[in-house]
DNA sequence: CGGCAAAATGTTATCGTTAACATGATGCTG
DNA sequence: CAGCATCATGTTAACGATAACATTTTGCCG
C-alpha cells in the first residue's frame, strides 16, 4: 500500500520511505499493473477516439493534439476505425466500451439511437468533433460544415464567376459543404461524386467529369485539399491556366497547400486547437467538473492564395 | 460462471442456456469489463504500436492493416508517439508496459540497450518494423533501406547522370537511404537535409538550395514521395523541365505519385503487407507458437514513371 | 432402469491494485 | 510531559472477470 502511496502520490508518503521505495523499483524492475489498478479506482486511464479511417489527413492533427495533451495527463488515447460508411460504429463503440474508458471521442455525431441512449445511460463523457449537431450527446467542438461551404459560396459570388462546378467526396461532412455551398450559390451545381477517401487522383478525374459536364467551367469548389491539388494538377495537363481559365478552392489548408504552384485558395480549420479543447474539456470532466461548455465552435477562415 | 463461458466459448454452453443468457444480456445492457478479465487471464487482449509521429504517412497503410486484422482476432490495437528524436522511446514503452499488452510493435529499432534488455526479459512478443537491423530484439518485417539507395543509384547510374543531389530528411532510415544511394554511386553528393517531418514544402526549398550547390543539376533522389513532389513543383516554377533538364525520384510510392505529372518515379514498399504480416507473427506466438521466424524481408521495388 | 461417461453448470480462489478504514509514530501546545 | 492533532503506515475487502476444480445433469448402453 505504501508503494502504491509512492507511486501515486508522492508526498503522502515520508522522503524517507520514498527513496527506499524508489530504490526497490528500480532494483526490481517492477512496472506497475494499470489494468488493475484501473479495476478497483475505476479509472482506466484511457481515452477511446473514433475516426473513419486513419488516414485521412485532416484528422491527423486533431488526433496529435489529442494524444500529447492526454499523454501529458497521464491518459493513454486509444484509437478506433469506424469505415466510412459507420457500418462499425455501434460494433466498436460497444466493444471499446468494454476497455472502460473514461471518456470517448468521435469524429462527427454519434449516428445510432441506442448508442446514444447508452452512452447517456453510462455517463462516459462523450465529445463530438469536427462538427456541431443540433443535439450533441454530451459535447462538440467543431465548426459548421455548411458554414463552410456557404463561406465559399458568397467568395465565389462575388468573384461573379458563373460557370461553378464541385468536385466533392461522399462523406457527410463534405455533402454538408455542398450543401451550404450551393444554397449560398441559389442554383443546382454541376457536382462531381467520388467515394472517400478524396485523392488527388480522385481530383484529376472529377475535373474531367466536370468539363464534360460544363466545358465552360470557370470556378471548382473541392471537398478537400488533395482533390483541389488533384484538379490543379489536371487543368495543367489540360493546357488550363490556374486562375485565369480555371480558379480552385479546397478545404482544409493541407500542410501543402500554401506551396503548390499556384498556392491553394482553401478553408482552413484549426485542427490542433479542436484537439486541445477536446482534451481540455475531458480532463475537466475526468476531475470531477460538471460544468464545462457542451459545445465549442472553434470557427473557419477562408485563406486567399494564387489559385483564385 | 456460465455467462463468462457463453461469451468466451459459446460451443461448451447448452444452446437453451445460451439463449437465456443472450436473452439477459440484451435486456440488462451488460457489457464485459475486459480489463477484469484480463487481469485474470493474463491476456490484455491489446497490442501496442509506436510510430515516430502519426502524421508519417508513409507508416499509414502499416498502421491500418495491422489494426484491421488484429481486430478481427479480438485485440485492440493502442498507437503511441514516440517524436523523431526517440526521446520518448523508453519512457514511452516502459509507461505503455504497465497496460500488460500482448505484443509491441516499433517502427525502426528499439535503441536503449537497458529497454532492449527489459522487452527480451519480459518475453513479450515485439516485432520491429519498417527496417531490418542486425540484431532484432525478437522479430523483425521490413526490407534494408541501404538496398533502397542503393537500388536507386545503380538506376541513376544507369541513365549516366553525372550531376546528381540528394534532398533528405534527416531521420535514421532516410539517412540509410541516403548512405546506400551515395555508395552506390561511388562518391560524395551535394545533399540538403531536412528536419522531419519531410513534406512538399521542404522538397521545394531543398531544390532551391541543390541548385545553388550545383547549377547543372540534372537528377535528384528524394527521402519521400512528398520531397520529390515539392522538388517537381520548384522545377516547374523555374521553367525545368521533368525530366528533359531535372529528373526526379522519391521514396514510398504514395498514393498521389501515379498522378503527378509527369508521374512519379519512386519506390514502392509493400506497407500493407508489412502490416499483416506482423499481425500474423503476433498472433502466431499469442496463439502458443514459437517457432516463427525471426525476419521477414517484404523487399521494394522500382517503379518507373515519367520524372525519370 | 441401473450404471457410467460425457456434457453442462456451479464453487472457490485469484489476478494486482486501491478505497476505506485502523493503527502507529511524530510533533506541538500549554 | 500529558494530551491531542497531524502525519505516516498498515490491514482488509473489493473491483469483475476467469482458471481450476467440484458437482450436477444428461444421454446412452446393456
Amino acid at each position: 500500500m505504501t508503494v502504491s502511496r509512492a507511486l501515486s502520490r508522492p508526498q503522502t508518503v515520508s522522503p524517507k520511505t520514498l527513496q527506499r521505495v524508489q530504490e526497490a523499483l528500480a532494483q526490481t524492475g517492477y512496472i506497475p499493473n494499470l489494468l488493475a489498478g484501473g479495476l478497483k479506482s475505476r479509472k482506466s486511464m484511457t481515452v477511446v477516439g473514433l475516426v473513419p479511417v486513419i488516414s485521412v489527413q485532416q484528422f491527423l492533427p486533431t488526433i496529435r493534439a489529442l494524444t500529447d495533451a492526454l499523454n501529458a495527463a497521464g491518459y493513454q488515447f486509444i484509437l478506433g476505425q469506424t469505415g466510412y460508411d459507420h457500418s462499425r460504429e455501434d460494433m466498436l463503440i460497444h466493444s471499446l466500451l468494454g476497455r472502460r474508458p473514461d471518456a470517448l471521442v468521435i469524429t462527427g455525431q454519434v449516428h445510432a439511437p441506442r448508442t446514444r441512449a447508452l452512452l447517456r445511460k453510462l455517463k462516459v463523457p462523450v465529445v463530438e468533433v469536427w462538427s456541431l449537431g443540433p443535439d450533441p450527446v454530451d459535447m462538440q467542438v467543431g465548426f459548421s460544415h455548411e458554414a463552410v461551404g456557404a463561406m465559399v459560396g458568397q467568395f465565389f459570388a462575388r468573384k461573379g464567376w458563373t460557370h461553378v462546378g464541385v468536385a466533392t467526396a461522399t462523406d457527410e461532412r463534405g455533402l454538408q459543404r455542398r450543401a451550404g455551398f450551393v444554397n449560398a450559390m441559389g442554383r443546382e451545381l454541376p457536382t462531381s461524386y467520388v467515394t472517400p477517401p478524396s485523392s488527388l487522383a480522385a481530383g484529376r478525374s472529377a475535373l474531367a467529369e466536370l468539363l464534360r459536364m460544363d466545358p465552360a467551367l470557370q470556378a471548382v469548389y473541392c471537398s478537400s485539399d488533395s482533390m483541389a491539388h488533384g484538379v490543379m494538377i489536371e487543368a495543367q495537363v489540360r493546357g488550363l491556366r490556374v486562375p485565369q481559365d480555371l480558379a480552385v478552392c479546397g478545404f482544409g489548408d493541407t500542410d501543402f497547400a500554401a506551396h503548390t504552384h499556384p498556392g491553394l485558395t482553401t478553408v482552413r480549420v484549426d485542427g490542433t486547437r479542436i484537439g486541445h479543447e477536446t482534451a481540455q474539456l475531458i480532463l475537466a470532466r475526468c476531475s470531477g467538473q460538471d460544468l464545462v461548455p457542451r459545445t465549442i465552435d472553434v470557427g473557419i477562415d477562408i485563406i486567399e492564395r494564387g489559385s483564385t
